[in-house]
RNA sequence: GCGUCGGUCGGAUAGUGGCUAUUCCAGGAGACUGUAAAUCUCCGGCCUUCGGGCAUCGGUGGUUCGAGUCCACCCCGACGCA
């Protein structure tokens, strides 16, 4: 089975498309569950199978350094190894860039804590003239590797493991090399994921050094990657990605540059659109992007989203969604209902015997929730188990989050094909964002 | 009855004369967007014009410039001896 982009039915910028791969068809738009080592956290394969997930996104900096990408390669590939047979992608660690370098705050070593500027700004956080929050990543001057966990340069970029402090280096062609390794059916060219703080010539100068990295990416995918031996079809597609942070006239040019790029007659299979948004702008970047990009391949948009974003994402072009907010704020204790998101914390759900959600996400006014979790349990279930520290809480709640955000992307996608779409957006919106 | 040790936030604790009484847990709330996250942050005596003000370590006195800390007595608890 080759790979393939079909387009069903088209609305504006939005597309209903099939995209088939080797390890099986993906129906677009699609939500795609994050499953970072190789696992959707806190949930078996059959779990993410049975809430309607059809592709998970491993990440190619964590498998490498933990099992290790040549233990991925002799499991078989990552379809044996995590016993998922569905379809699967890695992002290529472009995103490890900047979570373990400029996102990393002063003050370091408290954990996660540690972290303190998000790929998302809110209106106004962005002033013209800031420094990058990591001058040594901007400068390319020697770096503290206490301050920061990545130092980048024109051939790639230095990493101290998370795991062990060790020092590790990837380039483009190196990453390209550890995602054949592990096997994913759609794969990532190397890129730099910036701060949404860092100014527009620190943008710049990242997207062009993207655009460098993009076509060594290619290069090294077209010579290398394995092929069908009968048709010589390449088992793994390559996306480029688009960066050009907030800017128009950046993203603009990065779509003109990563759309059209070839290496002896060979292009991407798809497109990422990375990177950070200022959180008023993202929908318009999105648009941008895709008025240029070409329209009979799939674009995915890296690590959104929300409800919110799903809608005005796939109105502007994007097909493919991931967002690790699902399950991490499911194992946090909070559920994604159509009157918005609840703290399964909060005292009053202590006793609270009702439904979770009393209009499921999948049902007509009134039919509660229809996963497994809200057929089989009450709120004050869930909450005894977060409040006892139960590992079930994870499972149950990422059970529930997954099915909700899945099956919000499935409702737009039939709103698409049914002419409801404006009408399903304006009751949801209304409805979570009440 | 005598003796010993102890009494600090809902629980457990630190604190041995000095400035804002420590930490953990439980409790209340918030955050989380290509996963260093089963994590992190904040709140928790009273009053406030939001600048701050006033309290507080079983009780009452005392010593001292200054007491959770030292002294006396009392209350309560554990243990030991009668």
């Amino acid at each position: 089975m080759a790979f393939s982009f079909k387009i069903e039915k088209k609305m504006g910028r939005a597309r209903v498309a099939t995209l088939t791969t080797p390890h099986g068809v993906i129906q677009t738009p699609a939500f795609v569950t994050v499953g970072t080592k190789a696992t959707v956290k806190a949930l078996t394969p059959e779990e993410v199978a049975s809430v309607g997930a059809q592709v998970v996104l491993a990440n190619t900096y964590h498998l490498y350094l933990e099992p290790g990408d040549e233990i991925v390669r002799d499991a078989g590939g990552i379809h044996k190894f995590m016993n998922w047979s569905g379809p699967t992608m890695t992002d290529s660690g472009g995103f490890q860039v900047f979570s373990l370098g400029a996102a990393f705050g002063h003050g370091a070593g408290k954990g996660a804590g540690g972290k303190t500027v998000g790929k998302i700004a809110e209106r106004g956080a962005i002033p013209e003239k800031m420094q990058p929050v990591n001058k040594e990543n901007a400068d390319g001057e020697a770096t503290s590797v206490h301050e920061s966990l990545s130092k980048i340069d024109e051939d790639g970029v230095s990493f101290k493991s998370v795991i062990d402090g060790s020092l590790h280096r990837f380039t483009p062609e190196r990453s390209i090399e550890i995602q054949h390794n592990i096997g994913a059916d759609m794969i990532f060219a190397f890129d730099e994921c910036t701060s949404p703080l860092a100014p527009y010539e620190y943008q710049r100068e990242a997207m062009d050094r993207t655009h460098r990295w993009a076509k060594r990416s290619l290069a090294y995918h077209k010579n290398n990657v394995k092929k069908e031996s009968d048709t010589e079809a390449p088992l793994q597609a390559l996306f480029g990605i688009v960066q050009g942070g907030r800017h128009e006239d950046l993203r603009k040019e990065s779509a003109q540059i990563i759309g059209a790029m070839e290496v002896d007659g060979v292009g991407f299979d798809g497109f990422g659109i990375g990177g950070s948004f200022d959180k008023e702008d993202m929908y318009s970047v999105v648009g941008w992007v895709n008025d240029i990009l070409p329209e009979n391949k799939p674009r995915h948009l890296l690590g959104i989203g929300e409800p919110a974003d799903l809608f005005g994402g796939i109105e502007n072009g994007a097909d493919l969604f991931d967002c690790v907010a699902a399950t991490r704020i499911a194992r946090n204790g909070t559920l994604y209902t159509t009157e918005g998101q609840i703290n399964i914390n909060n005292a009053k759900y202590k006793t609270d015997f009702g439904k979770i959600d009393g209009n499921g996400i999948d049902g007509v006014a009134g039919v509660p929730c229809a996963c497994y979790t809200c057929t089989n349990y009450t709120p004050a279930y869930l909450s005894h188990l977060f409040r006892s520290k139960e590992m079930l809480a994870a499972t149950l709640a990422s059970i529930h989050n997954v099915y909700f955000i899945v099956n919000l992307v499935k409702k737009i996608r039939e709103s698409i094909l049914n002419d409801t779409f404006q009408e399903f957006k304006t009751a949801f919106l209304k409805s979570y964002y009440k």
